[in-house]
DNA sequence: ACTTTCACTGACTGATTAGTCATTTTTATA
DNA sequence: TATAAAAATGACTAATCAGTCAGTGAAAGT
Protein backbone atom coordinates (compact mmCIF):
# COMPACT_ATOMS: atom_id res chain seq x y z
CA UNK A 1 0.00 0.00 0.00
CA UNK A 2 1.64 3.13 -1.22
CA UNK A 3 1.84 6.45 1.19
CA UNK A 4 0.13 8.46 -0.82
CA UNK A 5 -3.27 6.04 -1.44
CA UNK A 6 -3.15 6.22 2.71
CA UNK A 7 -3.00 9.98 2.58
CA UNK A 8 -6.14 9.74 -0.02
CA UNK A 9 -8.08 7.53 1.78
CA UNK A 10 -7.39 9.24 5.19
CA UNK A 11 -8.69 13.02 3.52
CA UNK A 12 -10.90 11.10 1.84
CA UNK A 13 -12.80 10.06 5.59
CA UNK A 14 -11.90 13.73 6.76
CA UNK A 15 -13.98 15.27 3.99
CA UNK A 16 -16.82 13.13 3.92
CA UNK A 17 -17.36 13.24 7.52
CA UNK A 18 -17.43 16.96 7.76
CA UNK A 19 -19.07 17.67 4.29
CA UNK A 20 -21.27 14.30 3.19
CA UNK A 21 -20.20 12.64 -0.05
CA UNK A 22 -21.81 14.86 -2.29
CA UNK A 23 -20.60 17.68 -1.60
CA UNK A 24 -16.60 16.54 -1.81
CA UNK A 25 -15.14 16.54 -4.98
CA UNK A 26 -12.44 14.31 -5.95
CA UNK A 27 -10.68 17.88 -6.40
CA UNK A 28 -10.52 18.11 -2.70
CA UNK A 29 -9.51 14.90 -1.87
CA UNK A 30 -6.65 15.00 -3.79
CA UNK A 31 -6.00 18.60 -2.68
CA UNK A 32 -5.99 17.83 0.74
CA UNK A 33 -3.83 14.41 0.61
CA UNK A 34 -1.42 16.63 -1.60
CA UNK A 35 -1.79 14.99 -4.98
CA UNK A 36 -2.30 15.66 -8.12
CA UNK A 37 -5.94 15.18 -9.46
CA UNK A 38 -5.02 12.15 -11.62
CA UNK A 39 -3.57 10.14 -8.78
CA UNK A 40 -6.75 9.48 -7.03
CA UNK A 41 -7.71 7.50 -10.09
CA UNK A 42 -4.75 5.76 -10.26
CA UNK A 43 -5.58 3.82 -6.85
CA UNK A 44 -9.41 4.04 -7.08
CA UNK A 45 -11.40 3.39 -10.64
CA UNK A 46 -14.26 5.75 -9.39
CA UNK A 47 -15.21 8.17 -6.19
CA UNK A 48 -17.57 5.13 -5.53
CA UNK A 49 -15.14 2.52 -5.51
CA UNK A 50 -12.92 4.96 -3.32
CA UNK A 51 -16.38 5.06 -0.45
CA UNK A 52 -16.78 1.63 -0.91
CA UNK A 53 -12.86 1.21 -0.07
CA UNK A 54 -13.27 3.06 2.77
CA UNK A 55 -16.21 1.59 4.42
CA UNK A 56 -14.04 -1.79 4.21
CA UNK A 57 -10.98 -1.36 5.75
CA UNK A 58 -12.30 0.69 8.13
CA UNK A 59 -14.83 -2.23 8.91
CA UNK A 60 -11.27 -4.15 8.67
CA UNK A 61 -9.50 -2.17 11.16
CA UNK A 62 -12.40 -2.51 13.72
CA UNK A 63 -12.35 -6.35 13.33
CA UNK A 64 -8.94 -6.79 13.84
CA UNK A 65 -9.34 -4.42 17.07
CA UNK A 66 -12.23 -6.40 18.24
CA UNK A 67 -10.49 -9.47 18.18
CA UNK A 68 -7.47 -8.40 19.80
CA UNK A 69 -6.01 -10.21 23.32
CA UNK A 70 -9.73 -12.24 22.71
CA UNK A 71 -8.35 -15.28 23.54
CA UNK A 72 -7.34 -14.53 26.75
CA UNK A 73 -11.09 -13.78 27.92
CA UNK A 74 -12.39 -16.72 29.44
CA UNK A 75 -16.43 -17.00 29.71
CA UNK A 76 -18.74 -15.88 27.48
CA UNK A 77 -19.72 -12.86 29.36
CA UNK A 78 -15.72 -12.20 29.12
CA UNK A 79 -15.52 -12.15 25.60
CA UNK A 80 -18.70 -10.13 24.52
CA UNK A 81 -17.54 -7.28 27.24
CA UNK A 82 -13.81 -7.28 25.65
CA UNK A 83 -15.49 -6.73 22.86
CA UNK A 84 -17.85 -4.30 24.21
CA UNK A 85 -14.82 -2.57 25.54
CA UNK A 86 -12.80 -2.60 22.55
CA UNK A 87 -15.66 -1.32 20.20
CA UNK A 88 -16.00 1.71 22.42
CA UNK A 89 -12.88 2.63 22.83
CA UNK A 90 -11.44 2.35 19.46
CA UNK A 91 -15.06 4.29 18.35
CA UNK A 92 -13.69 7.23 20.66
CA UNK A 93 -9.77 7.26 19.46
CA UNK A 94 -11.71 6.74 15.96
CA UNK A 95 -14.33 9.71 16.16
CA UNK A 96 -14.31 10.23 12.05
CA UNK A 97 -14.73 6.28 11.61
CA UNK A 98 -17.47 5.51 13.97
CA UNK A 99 -19.04 8.66 12.12
CA UNK A 100 -18.29 7.06 8.83
CA UNK A 101 -20.29 4.03 10.10
CA UNK A 102 -23.50 5.74 11.43
CA UNK A 103 -23.11 8.50 7.86
CA UNK A 104 -22.49 5.97 5.55
CA UNK A 105 -23.35 2.44 6.67
CA UNK A 106 -27.27 3.23 5.36
CA UNK A 107 -26.50 5.26 2.36
CA UNK A 108 -26.66 4.23 -1.17
CA UNK A 109 -22.96 4.78 -1.72
CA UNK A 110 -21.84 1.09 -0.42
CA UNK A 111 -23.14 -1.45 -2.52
CA UNK A 112 -24.22 -4.87 -1.14
CA UNK A 113 -20.91 -6.85 -2.37
CA UNK A 114 -18.93 -4.48 -0.02
CA UNK A 115 -21.55 -5.21 2.42
CA UNK A 116 -20.97 -8.87 2.40
CA UNK A 117 -17.75 -8.98 2.38
CA UNK A 118 -17.76 -6.53 5.59
CA UNK A 119 -20.19 -9.06 6.96
CA UNK A 120 -17.92 -11.78 6.64
CA UNK A 121 -15.54 -9.73 9.00
CA UNK A 122 -17.49 -10.66 11.89
CA UNK A 123 -18.45 -13.94 11.22
CA UNK A 124 -16.38 -14.79 14.50
CA UNK A 125 -19.05 -13.24 16.31
CA UNK A 126 -21.67 -15.58 14.66
CA UNK A 127 -19.97 -18.06 16.12
CA UNK A 128 -19.84 -16.92 19.28
CA UNK A 129 -22.96 -16.58 19.86
CA UNK A 130 -23.87 -19.77 18.76
CA UNK A 131 -21.69 -21.75 20.86
CA UNK A 132 -23.01 -20.11 23.96
CA UNK A 133 -26.66 -21.02 23.00
CA UNK A 134 -25.51 -24.22 22.83
CA UNK A 135 -23.33 -24.54 26.34
CA UNK A 136 -26.12 -22.53 27.47
CA UNK A 137 -24.39 -19.78 28.55
CA UNK A 138 -27.25 -17.37 27.63
CA UNK A 139 -30.85 -17.86 26.78
CA UNK A 140 -31.91 -19.41 23.85
CA UNK A 141 -32.21 -16.99 20.89
CA UNK A 142 -31.82 -16.51 17.16
CA UNK A 143 -28.28 -15.96 16.17
CA UNK A 144 -28.90 -13.06 14.04
CA UNK A 145 -31.27 -11.33 16.99
CA UNK A 146 -28.45 -11.57 18.91
CA UNK A 147 -25.92 -9.88 17.05
CA UNK A 148 -27.88 -7.37 15.88
CA UNK A 149 -29.40 -6.28 19.48
CA UNK A 150 -25.97 -6.35 20.64
CA UNK A 151 -24.63 -4.11 17.63
CA UNK A 152 -27.65 -1.74 18.28
CA UNK A 153 -26.95 -1.48 22.10
CA UNK A 154 -23.77 -0.66 21.50
CA UNK A 155 -24.11 1.84 18.98
CA UNK A 156 -26.47 3.42 21.07
CA UNK A 157 -24.35 3.31 24.08
CA UNK A 158 -21.62 5.28 22.11
CA UNK A 159 -23.95 7.38 20.49
CA UNK A 160 -24.92 8.64 23.97
CA UNK A 161 -21.27 8.77 25.61
CA UNK A 162 -20.84 11.26 22.37
CA UNK A 163 -23.39 13.63 22.60
CA UNK A 164 -23.32 13.53 26.58
CA UNK A 165 -22.30 16.54 27.88
CA UNK A 166 -20.28 15.04 31.00
CA UNK A 167 -17.70 12.60 30.18
CA UNK A 168 -16.32 12.22 33.87
CA UNK A 169 -18.42 8.74 34.12
CA UNK A 170 -17.49 7.63 31.12
CA UNK A 171 -16.52 4.25 32.14
CA UNK A 172 -19.03 3.80 34.56
CA UNK A 173 -22.01 4.68 31.73
CA UNK A 174 -20.11 2.08 29.21
CA UNK A 175 -19.99 -0.73 31.67
CA UNK A 176 -23.32 -0.08 33.26
CA UNK A 177 -25.06 -0.23 29.54
CA UNK A 178 -23.08 -3.67 29.16
CA UNK A 179 -24.83 -5.10 32.32
CA UNK A 180 -28.19 -4.01 31.25
CA UNK A 181 -27.58 -5.76 28.16
CA UNK A 182 -25.87 -8.88 29.91
CA UNK A 183 -28.63 -8.98 32.65
CA UNK A 184 -30.99 -9.04 29.43
CA UNK A 185 -29.48 -12.42 27.75
CA UNK A 186 -28.05 -13.95 30.38
CA UNK A 187 -29.38 -17.74 30.85
CA UNK B 1 -51.50 22.05 1.60
CA UNK B 2 -51.53 20.85 -2.32
CA UNK B 3 -51.84 17.90 -3.85
CA UNK B 4 -48.54 18.52 -5.61
CA UNK B 5 -46.82 19.29 -2.54
CA UNK B 6 -47.86 15.85 -1.78
CA UNK B 7 -46.75 14.18 -4.37
CA UNK B 8 -43.41 15.87 -4.74
CA UNK B 9 -43.05 14.81 -1.48
CA UNK B 10 -43.92 11.50 -2.05
CA UNK B 11 -41.99 10.95 -4.97
CA UNK B 12 -38.91 12.38 -3.54
CA UNK B 13 -38.91 9.95 -0.47
CA UNK B 14 -39.40 6.74 -3.21
CA UNK B 15 -36.23 8.04 -5.23
CA UNK B 16 -34.19 9.26 -2.83
CA UNK B 17 -34.73 5.72 -0.81
CA UNK B 18 -33.96 3.93 -4.44
CA UNK B 19 -30.90 5.98 -5.86
CA UNK B 20 -29.81 8.23 -2.57
CA UNK B 21 -30.17 11.73 -2.20
CA UNK B 22 -26.91 12.22 -5.02
CA UNK B 23 -28.43 10.42 -8.04
CA UNK B 24 -32.11 11.62 -7.75
CA UNK B 25 -32.13 14.66 -9.80
CA UNK B 26 -34.96 17.58 -8.71
CA UNK B 27 -35.89 16.70 -12.69
CA UNK B 28 -36.30 13.29 -12.24
CA UNK B 29 -38.72 13.94 -8.73
CA UNK B 30 -40.79 16.40 -10.69
CA UNK B 31 -41.20 13.91 -13.39
CA UNK B 32 -42.39 11.06 -10.62
CA UNK B 33 -44.33 13.48 -9.12
CA UNK B 34 -46.23 14.36 -12.62
CA UNK B 35 -45.54 18.33 -12.44
CA UNK B 36 -43.07 20.91 -14.25
CA UNK B 37 -39.08 21.13 -12.91
CA UNK B 38 -40.06 24.89 -12.15
CA UNK B 39 -43.23 23.76 -9.72
CA UNK B 40 -40.55 21.67 -7.32
CA UNK B 41 -39.49 25.25 -6.26
CA UNK B 42 -42.38 26.72 -5.70
CA UNK B 43 -43.16 24.39 -2.78
CA UNK B 44 -39.29 23.96 -1.43
CA UNK B 45 -36.65 26.55 -2.13
CA UNK B 46 -33.75 24.09 -2.45
CA UNK B 47 -33.36 20.47 -3.28
CA UNK B 48 -31.90 20.60 0.81
CA UNK B 49 -34.77 22.17 2.02
CA UNK B 50 -36.71 19.34 0.47
CA UNK B 51 -35.33 16.37 2.16
CA UNK B 52 -35.38 18.99 5.62
CA UNK B 53 -38.86 18.75 4.92
CA UNK B 54 -38.97 15.24 4.10
CA UNK B 55 -37.67 13.91 7.32
CA UNK B 56 -39.62 16.54 9.44
CA UNK B 57 -42.77 15.35 8.43
CA UNK B 58 -41.97 11.67 8.60
CA UNK B 59 -40.32 12.17 12.08
CA UNK B 60 -43.80 14.10 13.09
CA UNK B 61 -46.18 11.29 11.41
CA UNK B 62 -43.77 8.40 13.22
CA UNK B 63 -44.06 10.56 16.39
CA UNK B 64 -48.36 11.17 15.81
CA UNK B 65 -48.47 7.47 15.65
CA UNK B 66 -46.67 6.35 18.46
CA UNK B 67 -48.91 8.06 21.22
CA UNK B 68 -52.36 7.37 19.21
CA UNK B 69 -53.68 5.38 21.85
CA UNK B 70 -51.26 5.86 24.21
CA UNK B 71 -53.61 7.17 27.05
CA UNK B 72 -55.06 3.78 27.13
CA UNK B 73 -51.76 1.88 28.51
CA UNK B 74 -51.66 2.02 32.30
CA UNK B 75 -48.48 1.03 33.41
CA UNK B 76 -45.17 2.02 32.36
CA UNK B 77 -44.58 -1.30 31.05
CA UNK B 78 -47.57 -0.95 28.87
CA UNK B 79 -47.07 2.32 27.64
CA UNK B 80 -43.62 1.48 26.24
CA UNK B 81 -45.09 -2.12 25.09
CA UNK B 82 -47.32 0.42 23.19
CA UNK B 83 -44.56 2.65 21.55
CA UNK B 84 -42.88 -0.49 20.63
CA UNK B 85 -45.49 -2.10 18.86
CA UNK B 86 -46.65 1.18 17.26
CA UNK B 87 -42.76 1.86 15.87
CA UNK B 88 -42.75 -1.57 14.48
CA UNK B 89 -46.17 -1.69 13.05
CA UNK B 90 -45.60 1.87 11.31
CA UNK B 91 -42.40 0.87 10.12
CA UNK B 92 -43.64 -2.14 8.80
CA UNK B 93 -46.20 -0.48 7.22
CA UNK B 94 -43.99 2.29 5.94
CA UNK B 95 -41.15 0.42 4.50
CA UNK B 96 -39.42 3.76 2.37
CA UNK B 97 -39.41 5.89 5.53
CA UNK B 98 -38.19 3.42 7.43
CA UNK B 99 -35.28 3.20 4.96
CA UNK B 100 -34.95 6.68 4.71
CA UNK B 101 -34.63 7.26 8.46
CA UNK B 102 -31.59 4.53 8.23
CA UNK B 103 -30.10 6.51 5.04
CA UNK B 104 -30.83 10.20 6.35
CA UNK B 105 -30.96 10.06 10.03
CA UNK B 106 -26.81 10.88 10.03
CA UNK B 107 -26.21 12.32 6.60
CA UNK B 108 -24.73 15.59 6.06
CA UNK B 109 -28.53 16.31 4.54
CA UNK B 110 -30.06 16.77 7.35
CA UNK B 111 -29.63 20.57 9.59
CA UNK B 112 -29.17 20.28 12.70
CA UNK B 113 -31.99 22.91 12.99
CA UNK B 114 -33.77 20.09 11.62
CA UNK B 115 -33.34 17.45 14.23
CA UNK B 116 -33.61 19.92 17.10
CA UNK B 117 -36.84 20.21 15.91
CA UNK B 118 -37.45 16.65 15.39
CA UNK B 119 -36.24 15.66 18.65
CA UNK B 120 -38.23 18.00 20.15
CA UNK B 121 -41.28 15.67 18.49
CA UNK B 122 -39.95 12.96 21.10
CA UNK B 123 -40.14 15.11 24.31
CA UNK B 124 -43.12 12.94 25.38
CA UNK B 125 -40.79 9.85 25.59
CA UNK B 126 -38.44 11.32 28.08
CA UNK B 127 -41.18 12.57 30.62
CA UNK B 128 -42.10 8.94 30.25
CA UNK B 129 -38.77 7.73 31.73
CA UNK B 130 -38.45 10.54 34.40
CA UNK B 131 -41.89 9.71 35.65
CA UNK B 132 -41.23 6.15 35.57
CA UNK B 133 -37.19 6.29 37.48
CA UNK B 134 -39.23 8.43 39.99
CA UNK B 135 -41.76 5.86 40.51
CA UNK B 136 -39.77 3.23 40.74
CA UNK B 137 -40.92 1.30 37.81
CA UNK B 138 -37.54 0.75 36.16
CA UNK B 139 -34.41 0.90 37.53
CA UNK B 140 -32.39 4.22 38.13
CA UNK B 141 -31.20 5.36 34.83
CA UNK B 142 -29.61 8.53 32.65
CA UNK B 143 -33.08 9.55 30.66
CA UNK B 144 -30.72 10.20 27.75
CA UNK B 145 -29.51 6.88 27.93
CA UNK B 146 -32.51 4.69 28.29
CA UNK B 147 -34.25 6.81 25.61
CA UNK B 148 -31.07 6.13 23.31
CA UNK B 149 -31.10 2.44 24.35
CA UNK B 150 -34.46 1.74 23.69
CA UNK B 151 -34.55 3.38 20.27
CA UNK B 152 -31.27 1.29 19.40
CA UNK B 153 -33.12 -2.15 20.23
CA UNK B 154 -36.13 -0.69 18.33
CA UNK B 155 -34.09 -0.39 15.47
CA UNK B 156 -32.00 -3.43 15.61
CA UNK B 157 -35.17 -5.22 16.41
CA UNK B 158 -36.84 -4.51 12.99
CA UNK B 159 -33.70 -3.99 11.10
CA UNK B 160 -33.30 -7.66 12.32
CA UNK B 161 -36.98 -8.46 10.96
CA UNK B 162 -36.56 -6.54 7.74
CA UNK B 163 -33.53 -9.14 6.64
CA UNK B 164 -34.85 -11.88 8.40
CA UNK B 165 -35.95 -15.04 5.60
CA UNK B 166 -38.71 -16.33 7.91
CA UNK B 167 -42.22 -13.95 8.52
CA UNK B 168 -43.98 -15.87 10.27
CA UNK B 169 -42.59 -16.16 13.67
CA UNK B 170 -42.68 -12.34 13.47
CA UNK B 171 -45.08 -11.21 16.37
CA UNK B 172 -43.06 -13.67 18.59
CA UNK B 173 -39.80 -12.05 17.68
CA UNK B 174 -41.43 -8.56 17.79
CA UNK B 175 -42.78 -9.44 21.42
CA UNK B 176 -39.35 -11.57 22.94
CA UNK B 177 -37.51 -8.34 21.89
CA UNK B 178 -39.52 -6.05 24.03
CA UNK B 179 -39.25 -8.83 26.62
CA UNK B 180 -35.29 -9.01 26.44
CA UNK B 181 -35.37 -5.33 26.75
CA UNK B 182 -37.66 -4.96 29.92
CA UNK B 183 -36.26 -7.68 31.59
CA UNK B 184 -32.76 -5.03 31.19
CA UNK B 185 -34.25 -1.74 32.82
CA UNK B 186 -37.37 -3.14 35.21
CA UNK B 187 -36.66 -1.81 38.59
C1' DA C 1 -65.84 41.90 -21.22
C1' DC C 2 -61.86 43.46 -19.19
C1' DT C 3 -58.35 43.14 -15.71
C1' DT C 4 -55.87 41.07 -12.16
C1' DT C 5 -54.09 37.30 -9.82
C1' DC C 6 -51.60 33.26 -9.38
C1' DA C 7 -50.45 28.44 -9.67
C1' DC C 8 -47.96 26.36 -12.89
C1' DT C 9 -44.90 25.49 -16.89
C1' DG C 10 -40.48 23.98 -19.17
C1' DA C 11 -36.70 25.62 -22.06
C1' DC C 12 -32.67 27.42 -20.64
C1' DT C 13 -28.10 28.58 -18.17
C1' DG C 14 -24.19 29.04 -15.21
C1' DA C 15 -21.56 26.44 -12.38
C1' DT C 16 -19.72 22.29 -10.88
C1' DT C 17 -17.08 18.13 -11.30
C1' DA C 18 -15.85 13.06 -12.31
C1' DG C 19 -12.75 11.20 -14.95
C1' DT C 20 -9.05 11.38 -19.02
C1' DC C 21 -4.66 11.41 -21.12
C1' DA C 22 -0.50 13.45 -23.12
C1' DT C 23 3.38 14.69 -20.72
C1' DT C 24 6.82 14.85 -17.06
C1' DT C 25 9.23 13.01 -13.11
C1' DT C 26 10.91 9.35 -10.45
C1' DT C 27 12.58 4.83 -9.80
C1' DA C 28 14.48 0.46 -11.20
C1' DT C 29 17.42 -2.09 -14.18
C1' DA C 30 21.21 -3.26 -17.13
C1' DT D 1 25.41 6.29 -17.33
C1' DA D 2 21.79 4.99 -20.47
C1' DT D 3 17.32 2.95 -20.95
C1' DA D 4 13.16 1.31 -19.78
C1' DA D 5 9.28 1.09 -16.79
C1' DA D 6 6.33 2.93 -13.44
C1' DA D 7 4.27 6.60 -10.94
C1' DA D 8 2.50 10.96 -10.82
C1' DT D 9 0.95 15.25 -12.79
C1' DG D 10 -2.68 18.81 -13.97
C1' DA D 11 -4.91 21.11 -17.82
C1' DC D 12 -8.78 19.82 -20.02
C1' DT D 13 -13.59 18.09 -21.36
C1' DA D 14 -18.00 16.12 -21.63
C1' DA D 15 -21.83 15.70 -19.01
C1' DT D 16 -24.89 16.74 -15.37
C1' DC D 17 -28.08 19.39 -12.88
C1' DA D 18 -29.96 22.91 -9.38
C1' DG D 19 -32.34 26.66 -9.88
C1' DT D 20 -34.38 30.71 -12.97
C1' DC D 21 -37.75 33.31 -15.29
C1' DA D 22 -40.53 34.88 -19.05
C1' DG D 23 -44.61 33.26 -20.36
C1' DT D 24 -49.38 30.59 -20.32
C1' DG D 25 -54.01 29.73 -19.15
C1' DA D 26 -57.60 29.38 -15.95
C1' DA D 27 -60.20 31.44 -12.41
C1' DA D 28 -61.79 35.32 -9.64
C1' DG D 29 -63.02 39.99 -9.17
C1' DT D 30 -65.18 44.23 -10.97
Amino acid sequence: MSEKRDRIISAALQLFCENGFQHTSTAAISKKAGVATGTLFLYFKSKDELINALYLETKAALSKHMQEGLEQAATVHDKLFHIWLKSVGWSEANPYHFRFFNMFSNSAFISALTKDEAASLFQFTEELVKNAVAEGSIAPIETGLFVSLFGGQLNATINYLAQSPQPENRQQIVEKAFRLFWKSMKA
